[in-house]
DNA sequence: CTTAAAATGTTATATACTAACGATTGAATA
DNA sequence: TATTCAATCGTTAGTATATAACATTTTAAG
């Protein structure tokens, strides 16, 4: 068996689970104030719940928390503030699931990448240069430019590959 | 400029599309009979109106023509035959767009890579090795076992780029 | 033929997302 | 500080995507 590698999002062991949420939300706070963009009560507050699941946050689900705090929230409430956060860089859509999780910038300067485990479905977000790479070279030979990359791995971590 | 490549499904000339439904409805008819399963009507109405497409098709768009030629369709109807042509491989889903398309088995024995031209919503599924080997690379690093690639690259064709 | 499994029909409902418009808030400036 | 205009939010309604559950029909195998 192979360890996962430590601060993968698939070591549990040795997160500070209340810091990277506090971590998560200065770093949004920081970016916006820089970008002049308005992190409102709203978009605050989702952005934390998807950070507290820590795992891909499905719209509705957001929706019921919120509605449960405040009581009036609709789909246009929460798709609102999911739109800025995207718009921001905060968070990342995983299509294949319909969900949202924060980014950890782990994807440094290129596009997105997840690995997803189904079994405990936590998503690390993965750089690889060398994917980036080899998807710029096909691009090229085609002719196509890129705008977007939607790259995500299903399978299972070694965590969960380890306990069954 | 660079022209797309011949062959590709970027490059809609010499492209004789009656030939092409054919063709993969045939391989269609062989694969499920070596394999044991049943092509019925449906499926392969439903596997037809996606090569005569030939650009990611949305289930309800199928729900409406098998209802305008059946006039009982549901939509169980037709994310049952979806749900078998993807189990038989013959078709793809593309998550990003919540549509499906005909496999042209271009992946080779990868895993299925697209290229989605936003201009004319094209897609060319492309093999790329070095991808898949990049990716197994990072997903062994993490001790990850990949069982499925989602890779969906939206853009620009040559073609429409070329138009534009 | 009989029978059991597979496939389909049918109704209902769950989940995902957006349009449209009025009310409120808040930052910029007259 | 009062005004104003744009951004945000509340609210209603509707569209789009997908599945659960169960009845009926078809089909292949015995």
């Amino acid at each position: 068996m192979i360890d996962a590698p430590r601060n993968s999002v698939f070591d549990a062991s040795g997160h500070d689970h209340g810091a990277c949420i506090h971590d998560a939300l200065a770093r949004a706070e920081t970016l916006c104030q820089q970008q002049g963009l308005r992190l409102t009560a709203i978009r605050r507050r989702v952005l934390e719940l998807i950070w507290e699941n820590h795992r891909p946050t499905k719209a509705y689900d957001l929706l019921n928390t919120i509605n449960a705090e405040r009581g009036n929230a609709a789909p246009p409430t929460v798709y609102r503030a999911l739109d800025f956060l995207l718009d921001a860089g905060l968070i990342h859509k995983i299509e294949s699931l319909n969900a949202f999780i924060g980014c950890d910038a782990g994807h440094g300067d290129g596009h997105p990448k997840f690995l997803i485990c189904r079994a405990c479905e936590r998503v690390a977000e993965i750089p690889s240069p060398a994917v980036d790479t080899a998807l710029a070279r096909e691009a090229k030979r085609a002719g196509f430019t890129i705008d977007h990359e939607t790259i995500e791995i299903g399978g299972t971590c070694a965590a969960c590959a380890h306990r069954s």
